[in-house]
DNA sequence: CATGAATGAGTTTTCATTCAT
DNA sequence: CATGAATGAAAACTCATTCAT
């Protein structure tokens, strides 16, 4: 009679009880990771219980059921990348400075939130059906967005780039090059080999991108 | 107890027994569409089996488990796009005009094939393991690097092309461009709207993507 | 659709809920019984948890899975077989009716405990894989050789047994006669009769064993 | 479509086919070693087949189903080791001699013929219900207890040995002995170390036995 | 606001056996 | 006397979720 069910057991008693907000932080966190890793129908309530310093019993508790938590990690991942975006100051450039730090950054912050990029592949398989109702997401919109058409203003303005850029496609072409490059990696690297991959070929990689969508507008 | 699962009944007796290529065939079109719709993970033996002319039980006959099926689904569609990228003949235009096609061919094979895109995005969830042990993936290789190859060689010889530019990163960039434009969309479109995603954005995204990957490669 | 499972209805909500340890002694009892019965692999978790006063669920969450449940029925079944050795008392007669005593004592214990007998005879034929990892079972040794152990080194002191008798191997010798007695009986049955295993049949071979035995050692 | 299911092809195209006694022969040899090594619930028909130069189908074609064929392995088995029995010749020696020789002989036999062994066990575990029908077995009875009967008769006219020897049990203590250092090895080794199941462990034990069984019946 | 115990309903998978020719 | 294809029934096991306190 040694066995025991593994996933009932509370870990840590002490500083996290009677903490509803980190108890409710811990989840998310563990959630996450696991959410990004396995997706949502592979994650396990029954894993993220173990990695948390709370119950199984508890996620139920505060998330109410397995899409409702990841809902919630889903928009809390959004609003954090959003604020990662915000911290960028790119005003006092001129235009093409200001346009190439903007792409060369998103391609790295990308590359730094591989969690991020796979929450956005997973919903994407689900069709986006959980974004839906999340105001929060379309209500913060995206700041790169909108450091982008103030970029793409002083730039036209100056005659630097051509006229009519729509900003929106712009960030469209952007988005495109900086995803692409985590969200496909495995598959790319299976078949073509991981040269592009490596930390040259990152760098490699970051360049043309910059170039290409800088290129892009130009007049 | 009379009722029975409805998974094991025989649907049809005639054309397709005894002829186990016509069942595998038919197995891997619903497990597709599948696997495709709700991932590894996701996906129902039991509701692939009900969308068969056969059984739940034929299923693992023929493919051994859930994952196997998987796999050939994926290695299937793999060969499928390759085929449909081979029936594009550039040889006979002027490069400029050749890399135009392969990439506006590129945009809309993709976007024709969401299936496909599907499932490589479900497999880069799966960090791309089940196409380590297949050698027909790796095997077959990409069609369209080689004919971007031909282009290239054809463009910088006539000199209008710049010099050294490498056809596998330039493949990544249409992939990417091209792949996201499908992937994405879902959550594209809930966040920024779906003004890119009508006929008349598709068409414009179409002639920018077009216009952005001949732009990087000019002389 | 109206037939359900039988097992997966609750039999008894009462006394048993919610103390895990009766819960957990019923599955055990039950499933040492269908081990004994049928072995490893014929042994059936839906028999075991239909006669248990739970529901299969249950013996998953606290077994794992099946292996498990064999594994820690076989240590339990172990354990209770020692100490029901330990009960004999034999330190105060003279070494001669000790032993007497003692292969007496294992003729009638082993008959006593078929399931016992009968899940040792299985585990052999899984080639005593599932006592490997169980600490318990071989920490415990056994008191049966302690026994001997110390009868043996009296009856050597007086002269009464032949010097450098080993315990262990007369420990074997008596096993063997004794486990023999129950694990072959169906099939020593069916091909010579039954008469050694009636009453008096038995009563006849235990004073057989006896005699061998103790004939062996004597000096 | 690369799988087949691996069950159902033919290996060989031949010498065996049109041969039904070499395709019997055949499927009894690896069956015979399937269930000794995993029982009769234990052994998996389609492993059988794989083994086999013939299919899956013709095991049910010559052997109706699998309990029948484990019934006929049971049977040959026995048959040959009887006839392996009745090689002995130990009419010439004197009594004493001869039943030292028949014990000797039946320790190395039994340890030769493990196979038979565990199907015996595997027999015992089902309660010997496989033996019941197969008048081939009872009919054949033991060459040992023959033997052993004359070698009493002979040994007791002599006054060599008690009065009274009842062949059957004095056969029943030396298969116990013989059978249990096979039967037990796993479980014993496993408890008590394998110091008895060396070469030199071996030959101590046999030599105990047979100076045990002998020591029994001297007057 | 917390929790250990419990569970219904499904999910993949296995297995001996039969069908159609 | 043979065979590749097919299969019903049941097996082990999983999972998110709720109960009882």
């Amino acid at each position: 009679m040694t066995s025991k069910p593994a996933s009932n057991s509370v870990k840590n008693r002490g500083s996290w009880k009677q903490n509803p907000d980190a108890v409710k932080a811990d989840i998310l966190r563990v959630a996450r990771a696991e959410f990004a890793d396995h997706g949502l129908s592979g994650a396990r309530i029954q894993e993220i219980a173990e990695k948390t310093k709370t119950s199984k019993r508890m996620i139920f508790y505060y998330f109410k059921d397995k899409e409702n938590l990841y809902r919630e990690v889903l928009e809390q991942a959004y609003r954090e990348v959003r604020q990662g975006e915000k911290a960028l100051a790119l005003d006092s450039l001129d235009p093409v400075e200001a346009l190439t730090q903007l792409v060369a950054f998103t391609f790295t912050h990308h590359r730094a939130n591989e969690d991020f990029i796979r929450l956005v592949m997973i919903e994407n398989i689900h069709r986006g059906v959980h974004l839906s109702a999340s105001e929060t997401i379309r209500a913060g919109n995206s700041p790169a967005v909108e450091q982008l058409s103030a970029i793409l203003e002083r730039g036209t303005a100056q005659k630097l780039f051509k006229p009519d850029i729509a900003a929106q496609q712009l960030h469209w072409k952007i988005s495109a090059l900086c995803f692409f490059n985590v969200s496909n990696e495995p598959t790319f690297s299976r078949i073509f080999g991981n040269d592009l991959m490596t930390e040259a070929g990152q760098a490699a990689l970051r360049q043309d991108v910059v170039d290409t969508i800088v290129g892009s507008v130009l007049a």
